[in-house]
RNA sequence: GCCCGGGUGGUGAAAUUGGUAGACACGCGAGACUUAAAAUCUCGUUAUCGUAAGAUAGUGCCGGUUCGACCCCGGCCCCGGGCACCA
């Protein structure tokens, strides 16, 4: 062990315990954090997601709050009102899944695990305004999500429908798509079945094109993000159309009198040669009621998860129903097929196949011995090569064939000719799709917000008045693990019909937990607020100025939002048009190559580090490793690194000009080349912090350049009053710049060495001056490879350059017995001698 | 399967507009201090050859554009994220 009496620094080492917990106590006191909006600063709104309470930290939510952090003081230190809340993301299944591990209510579970958790993120020393802080199972705050719920539903935003869930036939329950392993229940083992159930969805759709549009102004976020989010809209231009059906198939299936598909491919429709169907169509219904085949396909192709990934992934299976339809154009009888890869849930259930120019439906087709029809040739002198016997031609390049009429047209025109075609005998029009689907809100749980509504028989389903919310979730549960509580309970959900007075039930399902996610920012921007949603405060602080989060939100969380931000905009309780102005999307933090999440368990629990190396060390080995975007594996090594560069390169460097006594004030006009050449790292560091924090937001730069400059104050041996005035100046910037990241190290610091408090500190301004250079490094290049280099006055002539750099040794070695037949000067960088 | 990213020393990474590849660290090696260890400090550290000066190769793979490519283009391989009920 230490022996604290060995060295000079031992007997006032930095101490990170002790320190910290100082520092974190001085901003308790003086609310440090705490904003207001009557502020003459401009505000600033910085959020990082709000984490689910799973128990403990992690390493990926230590990532993202000390980003989110580094964020809000950086704004702090430009003269911004920044508000920077926290909150808790608190209902969802990991509560249940605890509540029978541990037989423990969910509520209590959550809410231990709020408290732990807060603990810790108070450990690290974020900034946050803890008197906005809120949890999502809060009734005082689920109850808003239910009014503005009952609010869309009588804007007729709202609708039910069936949907497919993972039906668990042992535990006689609905099982997540996590829940689902290898097809089987992960509890029971016992084979997932798909069953429909009726469900509350929300109009996303009818955002869709706004969504889409609104990307194109998103300038602060990622283009990769904006492409994910365009790609899941999916906007396409097609055409909609029908197949009729006789009437003998109408009455037989109890269907209407067409089958109703969308293609982007009208200009192939002369080659659709057969229709297939979902395997819930009820035309596949239908057929299988005298066909103990085909419904024994049917209840194969429900042997499935419901998700798109495993769906895709499994073999293309389809069987005849025996029906057939009309060709809407040439009236051929084309035969309607079952296909387990066509969705029910993805536009009419139904799609028409061209196995000419359409992989799928080729291998299919080519699978189940049906017609394939060319109808697109290549081009003349195209070099695209199309054999239809070996594969689909899908090539939009070509010009039609075997089409009658529309022979020798190109893709553009027989697109709109073929729709004016089905136009004219009122069987299709030219449409715009979307690949987005409409947001399904139910979920069979208990640990979720309860959906206001009442089922009454005579009236159907009724909102539940504003008076009488919120309907509480009782928290004082019997949970077994095997369906939802409240819907065991009588007590509960009988009530009586708002409208009718007549006897009634509640709707038992709770909301998805991405409604809770969708507006708690706005929230957090009206914290506390008893009469209504929001208040006027959600307009001052707009929309949130820079969001931080994981990149596997990039999609349903983030659309979600955009989605909630602009109904909410529609009522006039927000006033711009999208929530995230600028938007930092992380890399995940991985252990042993797996993302860290609640599912790694207590792998990156920070505890230990944070009691052994503090809060500082933590957070300046995260920022260090890598820059946000980037996905990395941790590593624990870099704490103790981090700590031992804050004791010995900064604090005891600190402490070492400090002990000298006092300096003067530094005049910049009078100084040696080594005073200049300090001043002028010390001014390039300020100069690409400022960059780095403000613009590139990449902070891992910022590190390397601050140690880069304390190795330059290590080195620089002047202890003359004017080189003392430079080492100020260069331990103040380090300071300064490093506060974001290391907080309490650097208010100590800066209070030892300004006196001041660094909360009310400027950022360090840039001397233009003090970055001039007196003298470059040219390199020189012969054919792009480098053979020497040599230092000159900035800006030098061109040919005085040329001439210098042909001078030089190795240069000359190079050159002997070659023509020189182009020469490449860069300014200030380097000379290239194109030589032969 | 589909959509979106990524791939640079033993390791994390840097290279901001096509212009010196490997900054800054970790690790490792050598040395100083010490009875010793720890701590701290100094030096070295892409590979191969060389005492050195320097040379050759080198940013997942194959090819292209360019005086010059980690960066741009074409084709592949591998890894990660998402795929609508994990959050």
């Amino acid at each position: 062990m230490n022996d604290p009496q060995q060295n000079e620094h031992d007997t006032d080492r930095y101490n990170p315990e002790q320190a910290e917990r100082l520092v974190q106590s001085d901003w308790v006191t003086n609310r440090t954090f705490e904003v207001s909006e009557n502020s003459s600063k401009p505000k600033y709104y910085c959020l990082a997601m709000f984490p689910y309470p799973s128990g403990q930290l992690h390493m990926g939510h230590v990532r993202t709050y000390t980003l989110g952090d580094v964020i809000a003081r950086y704004q702090r230190l430009q003269g911004k009102n920044v508000l920077h809340p926290m909150g808790w993301d608190a209902f969802g299944l990991p509560a249940e899944n605890a509540a029978i591990k541990r037989n423990i209510a969910p509520a209590g579970w959550t809410r231990s695990n709020i408290e732990h958790m807060k603990q810790q993120l108070q450990r690290l020393g974020f900034s946050f305004d803890w008197s906005r802080e809120l949890a999502t199972c809060d009734p005082d705050y689920y109850r808003w999500e239910q009014w503005f719920f009952t609010k869309m539903f009588k804007k007729g935003l709202v609708y039910k429908k069936a949907a497919m869930v993972n039906w668990d036939p042992v535990d006689q329950t609905v099982l997540a798509n996590e829940q689902v392993i290898d097809g089987r229940g992960w509890r029971s083992d016992a084979l997932v079945e798909r069953r429909e159930l009726a469900q509350w969805f929300i109009k996303i759709t009818d955002y869709a094109e706004e969504l889409l549009t609104g990307l194109d102004d998103l300038t602060g976020w990622p283009e990769k993000i904006k492409t994910m989010q365009r790609n899941w809209i999916g906007r396409s231009e097609g055409v909609e159309l029908t197949f009729p059906l006789s009437t003998e198939v109408q009455s037989a299936a109890q269907v209407g009198p067409g089958l109703t598909v969308y293609t982007t491919r009208p200009d192939t429709l002369m080659g659709a040669t057969y229709l297939a169907v979902a395997p819930q169509h009820p035309l596949a219904k239908a057929a299988a009621a005298n066909n103990p085949e085909l419904a024994e396909f049917l209840a194969q192709c429900s042997r499935v998860k419901v998700a798109e990934a495993d769906m895709a992934k499994m073999e293309k299976l389809g069987m005849a129903t025996g029906f057939n339809a009309e060709h809407p154009l040439t009236g051929k009888s084309v035969p309607i097929w079952v296909a387990n890869f066509v969705l029910m849930e993805y536009g009419s259930g139904a799609v028409m196949s061209v196995p000419a120019h359409d992989h799928r439906d080729w291998e299919f087709a080519k699978k189940y011995g049906l017609e394939i029809t060319q109808v697109v040739r290549p081009a003349t002198g195209s070099e695209e090569v199309c054999d239809i016997e070996a594969g689909a031609y899908v090539s939009k390049d070509g010009v039609l064939i075997n089409s009658g009429e529309f022979d020798g047209l190109d893709f553009e025109t027989s697109f709109s000719r073929i729709a004016d075609a089905l136009g004219a005998k009122n069987l299709g029009e030219k449409q715009v799709n979307y690949r987005l689907r409409d947001w399904g809100v139910s979920r069979q749980r208990y640990w979720g917000c309860p959906i206001p509504i009442i089922n009454c028989a005579a009236c159907g389903a009724v909102a539940v008045p504003e008076k009488d919310l919120p309907v509480l979730l009782p928290t004082d549960v019997e949970f077994d693990g095997v369906g939802s509580p409240i819907k065991k309970m009588p007590g509960w959900y009988n009530t009586t019909c708002p409208d009718c007075g007549g006897a009634a039930e509640r709707e038992t399902d709770t909301f998805d937990t991405f409604m809770e996610s969708s507006w708690y920012y706005a929230r957090f921007a009206s914290s506390g607020h008893s009469e209504g949603m929001l208040d006027e405060r959600a307009k001052y602080w707009g929309s949130v100025d820079h969001y931080v989060g994981g990149e596997e939100h990039a999609i349903l969380h983030l659309l979600y939002a955009r989605f909630f931000h602009k109904m909410m905009r529609d009522e006039g309780m927000v006033e711009s048009d999208e929530p995230f102005k600028n938007l930092l999307a992380l890399g995940m933090v991985l252990k042993d190559g797996v993302k860290m999440s609640k599912s790694a368990g207590d792998a990156g629990d920070p505890q230990k580090l944070l009691d052994a190396y503090g809060a500082d060390a933590v957070r300046m080995a995260m920022m260090f490793a890598a820059p946000p975007e980037h996905s990395f594996e941790w590593s624990e090594n870099g704490v103790e690194s981090a700590n031992r560069w804050l004791r010995t390169k900064l604090w005891n460097q600190a402490q070492d000009h400090l002990l000298a006594g006092p300096v003067g004030k530094l005049d910049p006009k009078n100084l040696t080349n080594d005073q200049k050449e300090l001043r002028r790292v010390v001014h390039e560091t300020i100069s690409s912090a400022s960059d780095d924090y403000g613009t590139r937001i990449h902070f891992n730069t910022v590190v390397s350049s601050v140690m880069s400059l304390m190795n330059q104050v290590a080195k620089f041996d002047d202890k003359s009053s004017v080189g003392r005035c430079v080492v100020q100046e260069a331990l103040e910037a380090a300071v300064l710049i490093l506060a974001p990241i290391t907080p309490h190290i650097c208010q100590s610091l800066w209070s030892d060495l300004t006196g001041g408090d660094i909360n009310e500190a400027p950022w360090p301004k840039v001397d233009p001056s003090a970055l001039e250079k007196t003298v470059i490094e040219m390199v020189v290049q012969i054919n792009g490879k480098v053979r020497a280099k040599f230092e000159t006055a900035p800006d030098g002539d061109r040919a005085e350059i040329e001439a210098e750099a042909r001078g030089i040794d190795n240069v000359e070695k190079f050159m002997e017995g070659k023509t020189v037949r182009k020469v490449i000067v860069v300014p200030n960088k380097l000379v290239n001698f194109v030589v032969s």
